[in-house]
DNA sequence: TTTTTTGCAAAACCTTTGCAGTTGG
DNA sequence: CCAACTGCAAAGGTTTTGCAAAAAA
C-alpha cells in the first residue's frame, strides 16, 4: 500500500516519448502493457479508471502499472466519490476537486483558487490541506438550490 | 444506495431508552440485533465499524440496521480513508473530520470551527462545503514537520 | 542470461442482495 | 397472524497477491 501524499517529485514528462525516457531513466521497463497504460493516459482527455485504462492488458498489471508510474511522477490518482479511482498523468498539472454529494458533479480547479482555505486550515488547526486526492465533498449551487426550495 | 447527505432530520435521543422510543414510534420493530446495534453505538467512547459494532450478528443485519437507523435519523457514518465506514450515534451531535493522509490520524472538530473555509467556499464556487462524511484531507502537524524535515 | 514484468487465478475487503425461515407486536 | 426482520450464502465491485511463464535489456 502506497502512501496517499505524493511526496514523489512531479517528472517533467510533457509526453508520451519523455514519460517513456522517464521510465527507464529509472531502471525500469517499458514493456508493452506499460507502454499502452502511458498512451491511455497520454491520450485522454480526463481521468481514466483502471477498467478505461485497461483495454486487452490485464486489470493486475494495469494496477500495478499505475502504481509504478505513481512512484516515479508520471501518475497520479484521486477518489471522487464511492466509486473505483480515477487515474491522470501528472504532467496535466494538480488539480484539486469539489465533489457534489447529491448530483455527483465534480468541480476540477487550480490548487491556487483554494490557498485560501489552506491558510485559514493552516492556522486554525496546523494542518496542510490538500484536495487532489480526496475531495472536498458538499453540495453544488444548483443542488443547494433544490434542497432549499425541498423546504 | 442512500443519498450521501443527511437530509435527515436529527430524532433527539440522548439515551437507549429514547433511542428504542423513537425505533418503535416509526413503526419498527425492536429486534434482538437492532437493539444491540443500538446498545454497541450508545456504549462507544469513538466511532464504530460494523465489524466492531457486529459481535455476534450477522454482518448483513449489522449493515441493515445502521441503514435504517441512518435514515430515522439516529445514527450517522463517514468515510474516514480508504477502510471501512465508520458509525457513530447521531446524539453526540455533527463533527467533521480531518484526515492525515500520511500517518492516518483523525481530528474531529466542532462544525462551527470550519465555518470560516465553509464561508470561503460558499463564495469562491458556490459550494455548500460539508466534511461530515468525507474529511478534510492532507497533512497533521507532525507529518507536515517530517516532510519538510526530510528535504 | 538475468531481472523485471506479465497473465491468470485466487483472495481480500467492504457492502449488498435473495431467500426461506424466524420473531416481534 | 402477518409484516418486519433475521441468518446464511452468494455475489458485487475494486484492488491486491502468489506464482509460474514470458519478455525486456
Amino acid at each position: 500500500m502506497s502512501r496517499v501524499h505524493s511526496a514523489v517529485p512531479l517528472a517533467d514528462a510533457p509526453d508520451l516519448e519523455a514519460a517513456a525516457a522517464v521510465v527507464r531513466s529509472r531502471g525500469l521497463r517499458l514493456s508493452t502493457s506499460r507502454r499502452l497504460v502511458l498512451e491511455a493516459l497520454y491520450r485522454a482527455e480526463g481521468p481514466l479508471t483502471a477498467e478505461q485504462i485497461a483495454g486487452d492488458i490485464d486489470i493486475a498489471s494495469v494496477y500495478r502499472n499505475l502504481d509504478t508510474l505513481e512512484e516515479i511522477g508520471l501518475v497520479r490518482h484521486a477518489h471522487l466519490g464511492h466509486g473505483a479511482g480515477l487515474y491522470t498523468r501528472a504532467s496535466v498539472g494538480a488539480r484539486e476537486y469539489l465533489l457534489c454529494d447529491a448530483c455527483g458533479a465534480v468541480l476540477a480547479v487550480d490548487p491556487e483558487r483554494l490557498d485560501g482555505v489552506r491558510e485559514l486550515l493552516r492556522a486554525e488547526f496546523g494542518y496542510e490541506a490538500r484536495f487532489t486526492h480526496f475531495p472536498i465533498a458538499g453540495l453544488c449551487p444548483e443542488c443547494m438550490k433544490d434542497e432549499l426550495a425541498r423546504t
